[in-house]
DNA sequence: TTGAAAGCGCTAACAA
DNA sequence: TTGTTAGCGCTTTCAA
């Protein structure tokens, strides 16, 4: 095993308690001592043992991160970016996977709980409805830090991407391209996300003095594999032509671009298509699908700044809840130009 | 903060040794004590503290797992399968990706044995040549398993899917729909797999009495940005008519059917593919893109075990390297067969 | 079969 | 500015 502050104060010829103190920058130890002491540490190649440090202090430097799935590669990057930041700070990151399920992560939650986690970024799963779960973990004196997928009737700091904000955008840029019958395929309205996306679309209708229809707004997943045959017959079958489609995901999206010029429509001249979330996806569909990129790497760095503050709040709870909103923007590709 | 095994030892009328050793199973404590203890224990909701028990025993559960890119359905996958059963043998997985760089992987490997976890599962880099920085790990005591891509040159434990197999496996159904002239764009040839899948691609065309042409062998990444143009003008321009393309990844197969495809070329009547990998966008593109799928869950599962076993070897340190390989099997779609 | 006591490596109150 | 000392929660040797 490795070296101890006991080696190190026995070289040094100082105390133990000098040496963690020197280590630990202490303001009361001199200069001196604690250059002696990192120089020793440094030659012995010190690794501080940090159970021995989280038993004493009850800090443990670990944050947890519980995603619905890190196949999506919107939080595989959101994910880099907490580890970038709490790997400077000295933090290290657990990461879970609920698989959009809400049983994983109540059990995710407590495991990471039970392993001393600090702090929790947490997306929620499309489940998720009550928050008691969350709330039992708070409970514990740990904080919980929503990133892109948040609870909205849960006071907790939220980092989030503009949903309504983009979801206007899209649609907007669908009704300059022409669109007049635009389709929304909804997110699960359990999601946040979801509900303002479509609020966007809808705003983005009564702006531009589009007659909102009900028929036209079709429920579906996020995942492909959640995409349901009916909704191409209501597309095709619908009391008005459709000439657009604003879709929840990029993976939504695609699947309805292909399944539609499966039965020969043609994209984008009989219908246009937007996605979201720029999926690597888009660009290897045939025509490429126009989307909103969001900011995954900033949001993961926002996230985990906002958790760590709270964490090394010394106790002062803040009673105000913050949110977070990160930028999203259009990449028009040739389902809406070509 | 949570109760200590000293509430329980109070509550039970019993010394906390007592405890510890009827919460651990000790052999010399009776049937009657363990039981009173562990409904003292439940009821309290106790949760042991891992950090002390690290300390004393030098055992901290804590598994590393090092993949390429999470982004990867296939890596997501195998990780599931890895937390399931470090989980149910009270172990915590802390993942971390390397971002393809072997700069990378040097440093979360420190990290991890930094953070003192006992064992590794490790994927490497397409970067990855030498391996001192496995074994400066190894040296420490830390077993590494490689899981999915291994390094052949270093003495360490694998699990591998069979590329060789799967390679000509995946060729011959080529050969079996009737092409004569195949084109192998082959991954990185750092990487085992890339070798191994070429492997197969050879011994099929020997195997079918089909000439090997070098030409027709070309060089490219697994992902799909990293699809150079030029690989298109290769194959158009070849001296014999392609009429087959086995890809060592779905990502570069699919971004190389579109690309055709745009060029005027019909996929399977002119060119039938096969990639492989299973990945999702397979099913997404047209037309639907025969594969070869893995089995990701089972290898994380198989690499945690053999792990596992090493990690609890008591010291007698096994000389024999084991090797474990997981079943490849073809699944046709339309890109062969339409 | 159980208990007393020491100690893992670190930190922090208190004393000097 | 530095040292002494006690103790975080757990395991384990030794003694009973």
């Amino acid at each position: 095993m490795s070296n101890t502050i006991k080696d190190i104060a026995k070289k040094v010829g100082v105390s133990t308690s000098t040496v963690s103190r020197a280590l630990n920058d202490h303001k009361n130890i001199s200069e001196k001592t604690k250059r002696k002491v990192r120089k020793a540490a440094e030659e012995m190649n010190f690794q501080k043992n940090s159970w021995a440090s989280a038993l004493r202090t009850k800090k443990t430097r670990i944050v947890g991160v519980i995603v619905p799935s890190l196949t999506n590669p919107f939080f595989a990057r959101a994910i880099s970016g907490v580890q970038n930041i709490a790997n400077e700070n000295g933090c290290r990151v657990v990461i879970c996977q609920s698989n959009e399920s809400l049983e994983m992560e109540i059990a995710q939650l407590n495991t990471l709980a039970a392993s001393g986690a600090e702090g929790i970024l947490l997306s929620v799963t499309a489940e998720t409805v009550g928050s008691e779960h969350i709330e039992s973990i708070e409970k514990q004196g740990i904080p919980v830090v929503f990133f892109d997928r948040a609870l909205d009737n849960h006071h907790a700091d939220k980092v989030e991407a503009d949903d309504f904000g983009a979801g206007r955008m899209a649609t907007k840029h669908l009704i300059d391209r022409g669109c007049k019958h635009i389709v929304h395929l909804e997110g699960p309205p359990s999601l946040r996300n979801s509900r303002n996306r479509k609020e966007g679309y809808l705003a983005a209708l009564r702006e531009n003095n589009l007659p909102i229809d009900e028929s036209l707004i079709i429920s579906t997943g996020y995942e492909s594999d959640q995409f349901d045959e009916q909704i191409i017959e209501k597309i095709i079958n619908a009391s008005q032509k459709v000439d657009g489609i604003f879709a929840v995901s990029d993976p939504i999206a695609a699947t309805a671009l292909v399944k539609l010029k499966k039965r020969g429509i043609r994209v984008p001249e009989d219908i246009k298509i937007i996605g979201f979330g720029n999926d690597p996806i888009g660009e290897l569909i045939e025509p490429n699908l126009s989307t909103i990129t969001q900011m995954p790497l900033e949001m993961g760095v926002e996230a985990i700044n906002l958790l760590m503050e709270t964490m090394d709040g010394k106790g002062a709870k803040r009673k105000t809840v913050r949110q977070v909103y990160t930028e999203a923007s259009l990449l028009p590709r040739e389902s809406t130009i070509g």
